[in-house]
DNA sequence: AATAGTTTTGCAAATGTTTTCATAAAATAA
DNA sequence: TTATTTTATGAAAACATTTGCAAAACTATT
């Protein structure tokens, strides 16, 4: 086994071809203006020379920042947190950091063990998205004094800093823009909200307020799928074949919603005409779609950076406070939805 | 300025507790085997009691693994590379990798500083999305002599591993897709090739198909669109206003297709009646739009995974030879191209 | 009971950096 | 010119772990 002769290049082998210290060396990287120009310029042409790479282990072993960020979702593989970890990434590494990025597949365990792993590395602070985590995780995120945000859901009884929209608020208001076209028979397509506190929320929002229209929820007006399009369209003609449709779909988000358009458009329905069909969450594409999809706006890309910028103040601050930010939802009545 | 009590809880106290030394604490963890499972016990409760996180930057140092892996990606806020993004870290995750990940957007000067950033954290191994890269990349990553894969393009005269298809024959394969349905007069829509090569190897084959029937594309049918439907929609859109739109556009990706779909819905032509629009790409949702979308599909999930797979064989094998996997592309012919 | 072999443990050195403190050199003031 | 302040540098300790080596504690064998 031949052992594999490390191109070790460290702090003490750039000393030695610059002539200096290794103390020298570290201040030119750490504190470049306590150092000599002429020493600094010295050192660089060394470290280049060399191609020498600061090792941020062994600074991190200093008790000094690791430079990292974690950031912790359920997947990525879904339009919106991909809208979320981008803006929040981009925000992050502008101000140097580095996203440590984990998933969990909407498991609270493996949440936990990825939770813990990222501690291992020592990261500065740790993103979550959502409220609702294992006792563990909450537990040991608390004991380790870390500084912590949980991005996407605002709540203000939160245990930690959350910086995100009222996903209840969110059902709310969709239901009401139907309820305010005049709809009375309103079937809800959600994603399981097991583990899922925004489509939990969401879904009693909207319970709540046809609750209060005196307008109930049946079992048979609700539909669960998996948040897929392809999956959503299969569920929508599945309810577009039953004789009594309902007069308007409510949709966990728009995701589920373009599944259901499409499973309409498939069914030679007009949208519309036939059947209204709202989303909440509007992505990307959302009012682009033809119809342009009706939904409740959460302001993804501002949720992510509002929440860089509070992890970096949480971060520089040794904060201990738990800080708490809201953003607003908001009705974008487009084409999908209409009076019945 | 209070100086934070660190509840600083590391292996000297865990031994402290559990009445043994560090070297037996950190044995439990590293081989257990080495280690007598009465003392085993003892050490798991104390760990457990006080709260232990072993230290993975002071790991590290010892030239052990860290245990990351660095992900370098344009943009995540894209279907496609969100695709890949999770699947490939799925798999290294399985494995007990954490993923380090950043962006560049299409930046190859921030891409060499991101990658440098990466080197300082003493990832085990890096992966990149595509082959285009700076000189001053590849050299810094030739010279830390690093595991690297670049994922999504395959080249057998790649300088790097990589795992991927070969973007030149699914540019060709869409054309000749075209060309079989008797069009001649085909559109190109597609978005920058500039630092892309994905992008420029896609339509390098579109056109050299084309040449070789005899078909020029000139200019005039060209057309550029950032990556995003809304965009290209507004594109479509401009495309089909015009007098003698081409009977059939040819789609950098399947987004662009999107949008092309969307403008000729909104102006209310049928396709593929009126016009033929081909993807390329078999995104996630590409399949269930209306009318289902023909295209050619690159395997992203299955690009992640064998990627993932490379990536840790490479890195367990202190493996320095280029390793090539050529991955398929594949002719999805669906709805919404037609003879003409 | 003595010997040999095996398993378990601790000591101390090593890892790559940062930082405190002390000192040397240079610049400024007297 | 001397005394004082400022600037630049180096030596050594500290950080949290792993590991090679050797000692200690058991087991098995005679």
């Amino acid at each position: 086994m031949v052992k594999k002769q490390q191109n070790r290049v460290d702090i003490m082998t750039v000393a030695r071809a610059a002539k200096v210290s290794a103390s020298t060396v570290s201040r030119t990287f750490n504190h470049p203006d306590l150092v000599n120009p002429a020493t600094r310029k010295k050192i660089d042409r060394a470290v280049r020379r060399l191609g020498y790479i600061r090792n941020r282990a062994a600074q991190a072993m200093h008790g000094k920042r690791s430079g990292t960020v974690g950031l912790v979702v359920p997947t990525i593989d879904h339009a919106i947190f991909a809208e979320l970890v981008q803006s929040f990434s981009e925000k992050l590494e502008a101000v140097g950091f580095t996203i440590l990025m984990t998933s969990h597949g909407y498991d609270l365990e493996r949440e936990y063990a990825v939770v813990r792993k990222l501690l291992e590395h020592r990261v500065d602070g740790v993103a979550l998205i959502g409220l609702e985590h294992s006792e563990e995780t909450y537990f040991l995120l608390e004991q380790q004094k870390l500084p912590v945000v949980a991005v996407w859901n605002y709540d203000e009884t939160s245990r930690v800093s959350c910086v995100g929209a009222q996903n209840l608020l969110a059902g709310r208001m969709a239901a009401e823009h139907l309820l305010n076209l005049g709809h009375r028979d309103i079937g809800a397509v959600f994603p399981n909200t097991l583990g899922n506190d925004r489509s939990f929320d969401r879904l009693r929002g909207t319970k709540e307020v046809l609750a209060s229209a005196g307008i109930s929820l049946p079992n048979s007006r609700q539909w669960m799928t998996p948040y897929s399009v392809s999956q959503a369209k299969a569920v929508g003609l599945e309810i577009l074949t039953q004789k009594d449709w309902p007069s308007a779909l409510l949709c966990g988000n728009d995701v589920i919603a373009q599944g259901c358009l499409y499973a309409a458009m498939q069914m030679g329905m007009r949208v519309p005409g036939d059947i209204s069909v709202m989303g909440i969450g509007d992505f990307k594409g959302s009012k682009d779609m033809e119809p342009a999809l009706s939904t409740v706006r959460l302001p993804a890309r501002t949720i992510g950076e509002q929440a860089a910028d509070l992890i970096v103040r949480l971060i520089a601050g040794d904060g201990l406070d738990i800080t708490r930010e809201e953003l607003q939802p908001e009705l974008m009545p487009r084409v999908s939805t209409a009076p019945i």
